[in-house]
DNA sequence: CCTACCGATCGGTAGG
DNA sequence: CCTACCGATCGGTAGG
């Protein structure tokens, strides 16, 4: 996690009130670099055409974000707070167990629609397993976070008897993890042979005794 | 998949009985490789570090290995042809769902040992997800491989009555294959906070009647 | 934010 | 027409 990343957390996102042009630049190359990573992929996109996408050199580029790793940074963390908003919203999937997972259903869903964002993905939390990668503290905290906030949602269901009889609550917040991750791997490289929803939903049907929608 | 494998790939490995030394050298290549890509990782390790290791000049390996991706694919096919020998053999495994299923958690606890190669398939079965990547062919098969030989594990068990009533066997090859593979992400991260086999063990303990050794 | 550049290294190929 | 290399260098691109 360098500097630059770590200042902007503490403000949060876009709340530098006293630079709108700059903020309103850097958002548009958060957007830029989204687009470009999620099709050419982040070693084939260049410094250089992202700059020019969004009408700035690339001394000038590097003035927002001083290094590549800092811009795949915070599309990241842009991503992840967009999905988290779109699919959990403030509402009920952060206490209701049921909701957590349609929620989950709706993004992995979702996400069989955008291979790109999903092969990025993949591709990053299998680069930052590197402990000297920059994304390596961002994902470690990432996967802790998605672990615990699964593991409400299947206490919580636990603790309406929603879970059947055979399930052991415990650590299945990591097999379901697991399983999405895995299963965006096979639906990359054979995207006709393999449905994430549906394995998805098959396997909560295993687990929650009523049907999500 | 290029025409140096492809023709390599005809008459086995090590079945170039005209040239010992250069299947020697060859392999000696393939040794140094695997253990490069193990640690420093594929993109970090250098074509001209890698000859020096091995006491020829970067034409030399050139000569055996005509680009980066096809001294990969070598250690590739000679990493899984191991694993298969080591843990799957030729006997009881493709046969008996029990021995299969014992097999693989042999080799994931021998996986946990060995961050490196891990790391290496984890990165590049998401390389290879992008269709132009050399090891796209390599991979798609070696999944569609690993789901037949699984399911027919688990349609032998469901056969001799072993699975447990509320297992549905169909897809259920994808399922364990993807949470495999997820394990493998997290523990990658948090290696202290993951236990692979000990994960995957609580799974076939919810799919199989009996226990596994 | 700009132009003008840097030191280093990549994978691959030439002739012999 | 083969294997097993050599020293030298190609054009292009990376992040800064």
């Amino acid at each position: 996690m360098n500097e630059v990343a770590a200042s902007r957390r503490q403000h949060g996102p876009g709340a530098s009130r006293n630079y709108p042009k700059g903020e309103r630049r850097r958002a548009q190359i958060i957007e830029a670099a989204f687009t470009a990573f999620g099709t050419v992929g982040y070693r084939n996109a260049s410094m250089l055409q992202l700059a020019a996408a969004c009408g700035v050199s690339r001394a000038g580029l590097l003035h927002h974000f001083p290094t590549k790793e800092s811009l795949l940074e915070a599309v990241l963390e842009q991503r992840e707070r967009r999905d988290d908003e779109r699919f959990f919203g403030t509402g009920e999937a952060t206490r209701d167990g049921l909701e957590y997972f349609a929620s989950m259903l709706r993004l992995v869903a979702h996400n069989q629609d955008h291979p790109g964002i999903v092969s990025l993905f993949a591709l990053l939390s299998s680069e930052a397993s590197a402990p000297d990668h920059p994304a390596h503290p961002y994902f470690v905290a990432r996967y802790e976070r998605a672990r615990c906030a699964m593991q409400s949602a299947i206490d919580d269901l636990a603790h309406r008897g929603l879970l059947r009889p055979h399930v052991d609550p415990v650590g299945l917040s990591v097999d379901l993890l697991a399983l999405i991750d895995g299963l965006q791997i096979q639906w990359l490289l054979s995207p006709h042979d393999i449905d994430m929803p549906e394995r998805l939903r098959a396997r909560l049907r295993d687990i929650i005794k009523v049907e999500l929608p």
